[in-house]
DNA sequence: TACGAATAAATCGCGCGCAATCCAATCGCA
DNA sequence: TGCGATTGGATTGCGCGCGATTTATTCGTA
């Protein structure tokens, strides 16, 4: 699918190239990561975007609603539902602040907390899928986020 | 939330760290991506996957539901609703091979192929929003789709 | 103090992604 | 030739992501 492109910088052409295609990259690495946590993270029962959930809480418990999304760019609608099913799995407690009503604080259970014990693996089983090093990693990261941040600026 | 890690690699520890992180990035680039996308593509009535669709038909028409799906790591359970969406918007038709009723080819109808002409644009737009060069893009593209072939050798 | 604006979360509708399952057509091999 | 295995798609069920709307609460200000 790669095809190297030609045409300067913001002109019409007549085939797709290449800033469409490092999406299609970033596009279909997401989901290939997907494909290798999900046996990893099933065993917890937990889907990626729970996962992920569940990782901001162990850094910093008890949260509101938005500011689990604001670190994760994900809003309410779709943390919502995500947040009721950890809920139901007994992984935390998700209480209107009683200060502020209009505010939902979400706090660890000891059983959600205990879960990180089991996800301690997860990482360095990523790690070796990925095939490369940790300097490699880190230096990608860094890129995607540079990436990531001009995207959400020329967004708004 | 980056957090540097300070662990060998494969062994357990405390917290998330690196491995997760690049796939947090590549995560929330790829929905990045999607929402600057999305209003481009809006103008055309197409989501993203649609999009790539038709970026592979614009390529090669007359394709199989297997063959797309090939291209794009997606399986018919994933590709059929949507191309049957894309159908119904007039872009394609799907119809059983003559001669191995079991496989449904993909054709573009004029109206597809014309959709490339307003498709033109796309691509400058999005090479502005990532704010970087097509040399860097470029190179980037290539790290991003080692480490996806990476995954995917690991998950088999 | 009352009332409109702003804020936080929830709800709804739709389109992916994918595992699991099903079905029909074709192939392979005795 | 027949029959089990394989193959290509379709279907179903579920969990995101997100735009649009709704509801409840709080804030600002006259």
């Amino acid at each position: 699918m790669p095809e190297t492109a030609r045409q300067p910088r913001g002109e019409p052409h007549d085939g797709p190239f290449l800033g469409d295609f490092v999406c299609f990259s970033i596009y279909s690495a997401s989901l290939a990561f997907n494909r290798v946590y999900k046996p990893l993270l099933a065993e917890m029962g937990l889907t990626y975007p729970q996962y992920l959930v569940m990782v901001v809480l162990w850094e910093g418990d008890d949260r509101t609603v938005g500011g689990i999304g604001e670190v994760l760019s994900l809003d309410s609608s779709t943390l919502t539902p995500l947040l009721k099913r950890l809920e139901g799995m007994g992984h935390l407690t998700r209480a209107r602040d009683s200060h502020d009503e209009r505010v939902v604080r979400v706090r660890l259970t000891p059983a959600g907390r205990n879960l990180r014990l089991k996800a301690r693996v997860v990482p360095g089983c990523i790690l070796e899928a990925t095939g490369m090093s940790m300097d490699e990693l880190r230096r990608l990261q860094g890129e995607i986020d540079a990436l990531r941040r001009n995207l959400e600026a020329a967004n708004g």
